[in-house]
DNA sequence: GTGGTTCCTGACCGTATGGTCAAATTCAGA
DNA sequence: TCTGAATTTGACCATACGGTCAGGAACCAC
């Protein structure tokens, strides 16, 4: 029903499943699959419990109806490196966009670094049929790039990793982050000029 | 009892506290904290779980064991940066042994990154008393090496934080890397001479 | 051996949690 | 306004889970 609609949704359709998704990301992020309740996800959206089941098939129906809507914001500025732009300044803008996925997403970036971190129970056949694709097609187009001579050689692979570790770093650990940081927020702008500097030194031939 | 050992525990006592410990963390870095269930721990330490409650208050105690426990361990490669040693094959040194921890204890890796994803409610305090104080000394120790002109200027703060994201990234995204590599182990050899390179070129002045 | 301590277990308990359902309420089109 | 469909809910249910307890088994001086 609410998993397979045939039809168009309802005004109230659309708004409530919106509701429950923005609840599920908070408290899952939060608290992890295993963690959050149904309870909870409920309270956060301001519906009962039954209604949320009204509206998906269960818990691991939401999780996965948010991952899949997440998968496609994730990819998105990855996808935006530019094959005919200068390719220092397309990765150094493409970590700029991470970092800033990481300011203005923190909770997307908890969760998939939860699912993850589990061994990806729920999305190992979306990494291989989204991520790796791109994956592939990215570090291809870097390669290029290298053997062109317009950027320093290095495991375009490692590079992604490493690209993806430094930004996320910021808002998987979190707690840990602002703690050292004396409770400052947790990306500060030093972090932008940080990374710039680290991959530019890097990448430039 | 168990938690308060005024006098010497016996062998058994000995043996028994160590399977539990090995099975938890076994469970608890696959599940998180939420995730894990007494019954699995028991199990997998081969023990009964009113046995297990046995040497440990309970589920909790368990857990806060394993991170203070673990706490040194995870600590000492940074605490081993020596300020008399050479700055920059310091640094490396410690990206390598830090690499290397990934490499081999891979769950304690997943265990702080899951207790620290879901916002340290069990180690805040610990964070604080031990993390910081240690990080505040490296950092400052970092910030001398530059001011002397032994390395390029950088925010000390967020080179260690990218080593730490570089680094752990192997071992905590464990279940991506592994697909985006088509299932090689997930820390290869080029592992340590991509991160060589990206920080050696950092950091030379 | 014997007695006391340590170690171990089966059976059990209370609660939390994911999920169901019949009935009530609201909504939208005619 | 009326009516059928969509939406919402209170009351329940079954299971899983953390934890308890009384008593039995194993161990260890003596």
């Amino acid at each position: 029903m609410a998993n397979t609609p045939a039809k168009k949704p309802s005004r109230i359709q659309q708004r409530n499943r919106k509701r429950i998704l923005d609840a599920a990301l908070e408290v899952f992020s939060r608290h992890g699959y295993r963690g959050a309740t149904l309870d909870q996800i409920a309270d956060e959206a301001g519906l009962s419990k039954p209604n949320i089941l009204y509206y998906f098939d269960g818990k691991e129906d939401i999780h996965v109806s948010l991952l899949n809507q997440l998968m496609q914001t994730w990819l998105d500025p990855l996808d935006a490196m530019d094959p005919d732009g200068e390719p220092l300044s397309e990765l150094l803008a493409y970590v700029h966009r991470k970092l800033e996925m990481s300011r203005d997403f923190p909770r997307e970036s908890r969760l998939f670094a939860n699912e993850i971190l589990q061994g990806a129970p729920r999305m190992g056949p979306h990494l291989k049929s989204g991520l790796k694709p791109l994956f592939d097609k990215k570090t291809a187009l870097i390669q290029r790039w290298i053997d062109a001579g317009k950027l320093a050689p290095v495991d375009p692979r490692h590079l992604v990793f490493s690209i993806w570790a430094t930004t996320q770093h910021y808002a998987d650990f979190d707690a840990q982050v602002r703690v050292l940081l004396n409770g400052e927020k947790s990306i500060p702008d030093s972090a932008d000029s940080y990374l710039d500097t680290l991959f530019r030194k890097l990448l430039t031939p």
